[in-house]
DNA sequence: CTTACTGCAAACACTTTGCAAAGTA
DNA sequence: TACTTTGCAAAGTGTTTGCAGTAAG
């Protein structure tokens, strides 16, 4: 079974700044220690995290640094992020992708097996020539719980 | 094959507005044609083009008035909207449902057939008793054209 | 020391809301 | 007339950018 929350081992950031001359920063450390530790962080999820962490006194990376930082790990494959439906993107550490699965009621976000996609994925590959992406988008529907509410409150 | 650009006809508008108290107002018959003659319509498209078929002079309906009409022409089940990604959600005419398949590097948009994902359907429903909405959400990957760029011009 | 990075503040894109005036039935 | 809708303007999210000062290598 996987570690919980790891306690983010940062030799793979440093070594792949570095590979590009890039520069290893405590903002830098910080933002992918958060979203390590964050489950579907949102960069404002993210942000806020990072305040917490630093406390009232201690100086947080900006909301813009953030964004940036995101944006840099994941061109560096440490992490990716799916958008939900409407709203902000959440973020995941790189580790196993997986897939998900939102109810447009509540807004519970389920995980499941990528390979869900896998026949629809081949399809597309033989039909289109089109590679599926299968962790960017999630899949969206109804829940148990709010199919089962439909007719009890009107 | 289908009509390419069916001139709309307004009677299920009109008797659906009816059913329910509401009222037909010139601006909720413009904003259902122009989802009807546009495909992939955002909020801001559809309002633009309003704003061309007004002309220099006349009036087109307000954002906001958009807006509002497309939640509502949603509610009356005329149109319905898809999430392609990041940014504004594209509307449709009801008719027959579609998959839409993007792609991140250029963002061409494809449509499928809904039936590729009957047996996730299935799974979900069977495994989670959740019910997939098939056209909410997109689709992401990398279509032929983009991967085969990889490589060429880096 | 050189060049990358950050914080700040302002600008942007996309939507939503309150309310008085206008329009439908 | 009675009640729904609209337009306007303003406020709300979510995100990006320009730039001067700060810091990593």
């Amino acid at each position: 079974m996987p570690t919980p929350h790891p306690p983010h081992d940062a030799a793979p950031l440093a070594e792949r700044l570095r590979a590009q001359g890039l520069r290893l920063t405590s903002q830098r450390q910080r933002v992918l220690a958060a979203v390590a530790g964050l489950e579907h962080a949102t960069p404002e999820a993210i942000a806020t995290r990072l305040r917490e962490e630093a406390g009232p006194d201690g100086a947080a990376p900006d909301t813009s640094t953030v964004y940036r930082t995101l944006e840099l790990l994941e061109r560096l494959g440490l992490v990716w992020h799916t958008h939900l439906g409407k709203g902000a993107p959440v973020y995941h550490a790189a580790e196993h992708p997986h897939l998900h699965v939102v109810c447009a009621g509540c807004g519970a976000i389920s995980s499941v097996d990528p390979a869900l996609l896998d026949s629809a994925a081949e399809r597309l590959a033989a039909e289109l020539g089109f590679s599926l992406d299968v962790g960017h988008v999630a899949l969206s529907g109804t829940c148990r719980a709010c199919r089962d509410r439909v007719g009890t409150e009107p």
